[in-house]
DNA sequence: CTGAAAGCGCTTACAG
DNA sequence: CTGAAAGCGCTTACAG
């Protein structure tokens, strides 16, 4: 079936392709008649007007582009979801890129294609960064030159001391405060972290909850022992089921031998390490205890369901809807950095001492 | 920063807007100094070809469009990074669009991108469409109309009697029947089946599981009795671990006492399922036996461990890259049906009887 | 190897 | 309310 041009239907309407345009874009000075007319012939014909052509003409677009780096969990999917709602209910299309190895999308490549796509507005959604922090701030750097509204969603933008972008995500140091404060309210002082990564880091989420943590202990007089920070084993692979069974397989045979609980990075770090507990005859929350990070449904799953912080997925993808219409409206806005707190939900993988 | 066009560039390097074309897209027609003249121009004052006037040029593009379905777990984030992989190295871009809610997605959406798009070549993936059967072949119909090659990747094209579309996926049948045997092989006789749909089908993945359950109880020489067949308690959640555990809770009042083994109909539906029968305390795979299937990676980290059939995701890319490059070359080409034999994984998650 | 020119399919002032 | 015309930024015969 050949595409047909907008040239041929306004030649079968007997109108002008101008006529035909306006029809179809529901402008307003039109011939209600006509305008029926020429939709009917276009639903009949199966016209469907070219979007290069479109795109070329109108400059920038009714769409948005969100940017999803790695894996795709369903912390992001409900996330998405709920943003291309709002996106279509504002009038505009979404479309997606997915940057399957945030490693090696050089800078280059995103760069194009935000600088071809000609979008309305950039969102760039998924939890954690590239490792190369020079390599994300210089990104960053260079986006920030393009003159299209972005917004950092469940990530932090990389680029350094001043935020150049707007971001909205869970608060992570809250959370882990939270968690924090949890543990001690139920006996623990002697409290793991795992999870945490290589370098000195204040911008990646487990940056964050570790300070978070640091911060919980510190509310509650404890001293921070930097040998219950547990490293993770596997680069790139932080919050994963797989890091948080390895990191803690390292870890054990050095463990101290009085910890009585740990903070898992994310739930499934969490999980991962309940199972290498599991394996070496400690029972969870018998011999100790453990949480998460994220409220996955798979928390409530695991046995014992895990104490977890749950994201705000719908306050997370309402406010970044807000945020990226408005800067679209308002280009010269001011930037925004929101935190929003997460929930803490009790499980039954903490245990209560004494 | 505005953005620079062609004739700019052209001005600056003094030679005509053609000679910049040829040298930015890499054609043998240009003398290499002009060539190397012209990019680091580019380069330097960051021109990016408007990708909407090159498509409105060229017509059909050098872009290979992905439609994922509803949710976008390990599998197909790994399908995707292949087929990622595999159109870069063939000479074309990917682009992604995410159907959130196929359920709502009519039809027309889908196919306004598609025939907006120009795109030189469409996968679908996505495990499981739409439960309305109707709509979705009507959908596959209309799809078949538009000159563009697809292929369907992990689903099937559910255009009804004769497939129109070439489509790859795992061997579901062969896999459930796998399953069955190996239980089978172990001394089980009486095997349930976690997560039938609700109404005849034999396109989906549940169905075809279904189907393989009963081969492989065929071939032992086992009855199939309905009353092992355990019915999706969630609509549009069939593979989910919420439903494997709804529909667990849901039957397990009416069980017949002397199951043995249980196949879930994927791995989450296999771990809801295990949480179910825990809280009402029986034990796996002391009490019973469970296996799941898609081998993912939280397979391996639950307790126990669950015997499964892996995906071979590699070769589903693989293949999936092949058809739709080779139907891009060839339009005329025969229409494949590609099933791809699984592996069973065994875990610790079934009992030896007897 | 390079340039001048036509045209891809739209949208949008402008004139009626 | 409608039409004729210009032009968005490219690519590609065509001519040199």
């Amino acid at each position: 079936m050949a595409e047909m041009t907008i040239k041929e239907l306004a030649r079968i309407c007997g109108v002008a392709v101008s006529t035909v345009s306006r029809a179809m874009n529901d402008r307003s000075d039109v011939n209600p008649e006509t305008r029926a007319r020429i939709r009917a012939a276009a639903e009949q014909y199966g016209y469907v007007p070219n979007g290069s052509a479109r795109r070329l003409k109108i400059g920038s677009t009714k769409t948005i582009s969100v940017f999803i780096q790695g894996e795709f969990g369903q912390l992001l999917v409900e996330i998405l979801q709920l943003l291309e709602r709002s996106f279509t209910e504002a009038g505009f299309d979404t479309t997606i890129s997915h940057i399957a190895d945030p490693e090696h999308a050089n800078a280059g490549t995103v760069e194009r294609i935000v600088r071809e796509g000609k979008f309305g507005g950039v969102v760039f959604l998924g939890r954690y960064g590239s490792a190369d922090r020079e390599a994300s701030a210089q990104l960053s750097r260079r986006l920030a030159e393009i003159d299209v509204p972005m917004v950092f969603c469940t990530t932090a933008d990389y680029s350094g001391a001043a935020a150049l972008h707007s971001s909205i995500s869970v608060d992570d140091h809250a959370g882990a405060r939270d968690l924090t404060a949890h543990l001690v309210s139920l006996g623990h002082r002697r409290i793991g972290f795992i999870g945490a990564g290589a370098e000195p880091d204040r911008e990646h989420a487990w940056a964050l909850r570790l300070a978070g943590y640091q911060a919980g202990l510190h509310d509650a007089g404890i001293v921070f022992d930097d040998a219950l920070v547990i490293p993770s084993a596997l680069e790139e692979q932080t919050y994963t089921m797989r890091n948080g069974y390895e990191s803690m397989r390292a870890w054990l045979p050095s463990a101290p031998e009085d910890v009585t609980a740990l903070i898992g990075v994310s739930d499934w770090t969490a999980i991962g390490a309940s199972r290498a507990l599991n394996e070496a005859g400690r029972s969870v929350p018998r011999d100790i205890s453990i949480v998460g990070f994220d409220g996955l449904d798979v928390a409530n799953y695991v046995v014992p369901p895990l104490t977890t912080i749950v994201q705000p997925v719908a306050e997370i993808a309402q406010s970044t809807a807000r945020v990226l219409l408005a800067t679209m409206a308002d280009p010269g806005r001011a930037i925004e950095q929101v935190w929003i707190r997460g929930r803490l939900l009790t499980g039954e993988s903490v245990r209560r001492l004494s």
